[in-house]
DNA sequence: GTCTATACTAGGATAGAC
DNA sequence: GTCTATCCTAGTATAGAC
């Protein structure tokens, strides 16, 4: 009797691949490396992922949901306080840096791997920053900032420099300030 | 006759292998087109470098020079005022980041390709930015900062946040908004 | 039918010999 | 500057287990 395709398997080949990518980066990471950690063959990988390019995109995706998980729990800690969920997510991100091991934004890490601007890869790290900043911006003028533009653009540059600056110097460096840091510039640009 | 060794051979390879690793990265650079570009032979750069790490390093080595030049261009431009040096210092990195091509620190991205912390790009790049926190402590000293450290990280927060953001979103993202956030941070921190 | 495992192509990598 | 050795890459095709 014929096996029934697994539906996990989609699932359980990305899982080994966003591990080796998370760890070595994308160009380190050879098809094989990712067939030998996942326990899947050669056809099965190629059939779910026609090519490295599209499981690249498909980990970068997965990492993306980072941003709107965070926002939501956000939401979830400060529900009707749109300034304290903008210190919130702040704190929420500088927390996942600490560790020992952190290399830093997934997404920005791909982008200076894949330098080409029609690179798939490329062009939904931009996205997603863009997207970033939309929300960003949205959550600022919910805070009634007085220019929720500016407000959102000093914050992600805290939140993109803690992320830079824990990569390499890691929680010793100016990485665990940025949501001190953070709280004091939302407190300034919210205040009557 | 025997001709001389060019002295500036070493610097001729240099200048082709800075500029392919700036905008391809370095895994996406093989030793072959850097001889392509360079007008040498195998032989000679691997007598002038005999792996390509040790390329890698001299090109950081090169990179991370912009780091005291860009604080003795503030010295020069704001003699004896420490405060307006480190604002000078942020202004001319924003500068350096509006171009189009840009593609972030170039030793943040080979801090990405390179997550092995005992390979030497790696360590390199961990001291750069170590030495590169203590210049902007000893500045924001000087400038009668309440709280030298902190100042310090604040500032290379949004200096490293500038620099990712800047590479992702460009001259219409967050970066171009540093020099006057980083002014507002310095002015907060060294009142009275 | 579903999957693993292997062989294979065509090319590029670092590095060294000459 | 050329030529070679050794290895790894992405991707395809095939063989065979269950």
């Amino acid at each position: 009797m014929a096996r029934k395709p697994d539906p996990g398997t989609r699932d359980r080949i990305l899982d080994a691949a966003c591990r080796l990518f998370d760890e070595r980066g994308v160009r380190a990471v050879g098809m094989q490396q990712i067939i030998d950690a996942g326990g899947c063959g050669k056809n099965l990988l190629y059939r779910e992922f026609p090519s490295k390019d599209e499981l690249v995109v498909a980990w970068l995706e997965r990492c993306s949901q980072g941003w709107p998980q965070l926002l939501e729990e956000a939401e979830r800690r400060a529900p009707g306080d749109p300034a304290e969920q903008l210190a919130t997510v702040i704190g929420l991100a500088v927390e996942g840096i600490s560790g020992p091991g952190f290399r830093g934004c997934a997404l920005r890490n791909a982008h200076a791997e894949f330098p080409d601007p029609e690179h798939p890869a490329h062009r939904f790290v931009v996205e997603h920053y863009g997207q970033r900043r939309a929300d960003l911006c949205a959550l600022a003028e919910r805070a009634g900032a007085d220019d929720p533009e500016a407000l959102a653009d000093r914050l992600s540059l805290i939140l993109d420099g803690a992320s830079a600056n824990g990569a390499i110097l890691g929680p010793t460096g100016a990485a665990p300030t940025a949501t001190a840091f953070a709280r004091a510039v939302i407190a300034s640009a919210t205040e009557a």
